[in-house]
DNA sequence: ATAGTGCTTTACGTTTACGTCAACGTCAAG
DNA sequence: CTTGACGTTGACGTAAACGTAAAGCACTAT
């Protein structure tokens, strides 16, 4: 009940490996949402017996997949991107496949740039039109 | 069953009316969700008897509510915003509040804005050894 | 008068992305 | 050896964002 300072080790020795709990702390995510995630093959941990052991890969991962989830894309699709990126590209049908669907996601990326954009900038008109009101109040 | 030229008039004299049927169609959704985003509040075409008529002003906020559907907001918090334009900003305790909620939705879209360019940065750098591994296959 | 076209409400169904138990395993500490 | 602390697998629940009939009104054309 005390300070405890040795809550959080167990991969000391390894140094790069995380527990369940660890990784989801440190995404500020559930448990439940790494294990969702995994259901829908977004990661695959190690299994040390029956427990799972995060490497950095399934942080890498997570980090993509909370990225893109930010950026409103499903699960699913999340998915299909980011395997590819470990996708084998060995042969020239595969690579150009691959390149082809970076020329959608690039596509669709950008679009989603322009409402960005496009957001903040009447943001600031609005905030712009905001401060005229209100320098207006001051004025009298 | 011919050809008929007469299909999407009835607000010709008008000009500036529009139907359900011609809003979605303009906005490549079905009516269902025009209705759906009337129910949660984030439109209210005027009513001529019981028909739905719209106006420019439900344009512009059908557009708002898609772009920030495409940026991943949850409808309630895009109806807080767009409502936000239309507040009523006449006491300086009500545009302090605004420039408060401006404020906020500055910093959520200034992540959002850095993630789509971390995304396009990597895609980009994710071409790059694609290409590099394909000019290698050619190479050879 | 009737049929067709378009709009309306009501209401249940579906998908996505998890939340929330329940019930059980396991390993170290007391 | 029992008690936690943490982990595991189901399995059902839920909120958001619509989809999908079903059934009825309104106007127009034949």
């Amino acid at each position: 009940m005390t300070s405890d300072t040795s809550t959080t080790h167990r991969s000391s020795r390894t140094g790069e490996t995380w527990t369940i709990a660890q990784v989801a702390e440190a995404f500020d995510v559930t448990h439940r949402t790494v294990r969702h995630y995994e259901d829908l093959g977004l990661i695959s941990p190690e299994r040390r017996g029956t427990q799972r052991v995060y490497h950095r890969r399934d942080r890498t991962r997570l980090g993509l997949i909370l990225r893109g989830k930010r950026l409103g894309f499903p699960l699913e699709e999340i998915r299909t991107i980011i395997d590819l990126f470990d996708a084998p590209r060995g042969r020239r049908t595969q690579l150009e496949y691959v390149l082809d669907q970076i020329d959608e996601r690039r596509t669709d990326l950008e679009q989603r740039l322009r409402d960005v954009q496009d957001a903040i900038a009447e943001l600031g008109e609005f905030e712009r039109r905001c401060r005229d009101d209100l320098g207006r109040l001051d004025h009298v």
